[in-house]
RNA sequence: GGCGUCGUGGCCGAGUGGCUAGGCAGCGGUCUGCAAAACCGUCUACAACGGUUCGAAUCCGUUCGUCGCCU
């Protein structure tokens, strides 16, 4: 029997939970949150994580299920839900996944290659050297260690640079040679369903919902957080506005307007990420759910 | 009405005769374990008209507008 994974993808505010919901109430199965900040419990009005009445019409998997404490990244999210994705469909064949988190979805999908694990301090003493001697000591590592990583990835971006340098180091090998492997194949059929929207209607809903946000506690909530500003988790929209605002840099109302302007450029690259993808079906955001049921059930 | 001042791209802002400042916003893009992150690219404007000059955003004149002072 054929098992299916539809995917849900597209910019913030967009309507993906709202029609995730639909889909699985349709195919009467679970969904699986593929977002790189709802799975952290502490972060809940700035996430824009599902609510109760939402969450009770249908299973959800990955929501506020972690700790901005613990570390995690892709390579545990595409490990711990594939797990999930071969537990559920030993019971339905059918499972519904939403996301705006390009790299996410894309490791679910498709697969990572396998990297090897590589000691935290690493990359703590590379970020140290770049603070130090600046980015072009670490370009120079690059080009000593793996030569062909220097040509191939972004080397003014010092995430990917440190990201290249710490796997030559903590493995010994380039990090060019683990890359480009065949990956395991995936044992259901991935259909991904897109959502999208004229562009200003889109900036008009990402500024109310952010209104929104405030008016429900996003600034107490960001409060409560505020001491742990520096964790990776609470690099996100919503959030370092509000602390700059708390560290006297900058008045409430102009760090609500920079997450209004930040979530318009999140959402532009979402948009960005996910307009190169052939495999997406796109849908007008206020689609009629009859159109989407005729799709879904032609597969 | 008179005198003076200023008028640069969506916004801010440098530039006093030849060498497309820069910043912000916007727009486009990159993406293999920090991804709501990080990074890259892009926007050739000088109020209008006329004049001087080989050459004017820069000099001169007129007009329009700005702001200020005076009557």
């Amino acid at each position: 029997m054929t098992k299916f994974l539809y995917t849900v993808v597209g910019p913030t505010a967009i309507g993906k939970t709202a029609l995730s919901i639909q889909i699985a109430n349709h195919l009467n199965c679970d969904i699986i949150s593929c977002d790189s900040r709802q799975f952290y419990k502490e972060m809940r009005i700035g996430t824009a994580v599902p609510e109760p009445q939402e969450l009770a019409t249908a299973q959800h998997h990955f929501i506020q299920n972690r700790s901005i404490f613990d570390g995690y990244s892709v390579g545990g999210f595409e490990r711990d839900t594939l797990l999930k994705i071969a537990d559920l469909h030993q019971e339905n064949p059918n499972i519904v996944m939403v996301g705006g988190s390009g790299l996410y979805v894309n490791a679910v999908l498709n697969g990572l290659d396998y990297f090897p694990d590589v000691a935290p301090e690493i990359r703590t003493q590379l970020n140290a050297t770049l603070e130090e001697k600046g980015i072009e000591n670490l370009q120079e590592q690059l080009l000593k260690l793996d030569p062909e990583s220097y040509e191939s990835i972004a080397v003014d971006n010092p995430h990917r640079l440190i990201r290249a340098l710490e796997v030559c180091i903590g493995s010994g090998k380039t990090y060019s040679s683990f890359k480009n492997k065949p990956k395991a194949a995936r044992n259901f059929k991935s259909i991904q369903i897109g959502l999208r929207s004229d562009r200003q209607l889109m900036y008009d809903r990402i500024n109310q919902r952010v209104d929104i946000m405030i008016n429900n506690g996003l600034i107490d909530e960001a409060r409560g957080l505020y001491e742990h500003k520096s964790l990776n988790a609470l690099q996100t929209v919503g959030y370092r506005e509000l602390f700059l605002h708390f560290d006297g840099e900058i008045s409430l109302e102009f760090a609500i307007e920079e997450i209004k302007k930040n979530t318009r450029r999140f959402a532009k690259r979402q948009i960005t990420w996910f307009k190169k993808d052939p495999n997406i079906t796109w849908f007008d955001h206020d689609v009629n759910f009859e159109e989407v049921k005729l799709f879904i059930d032609r597969q």
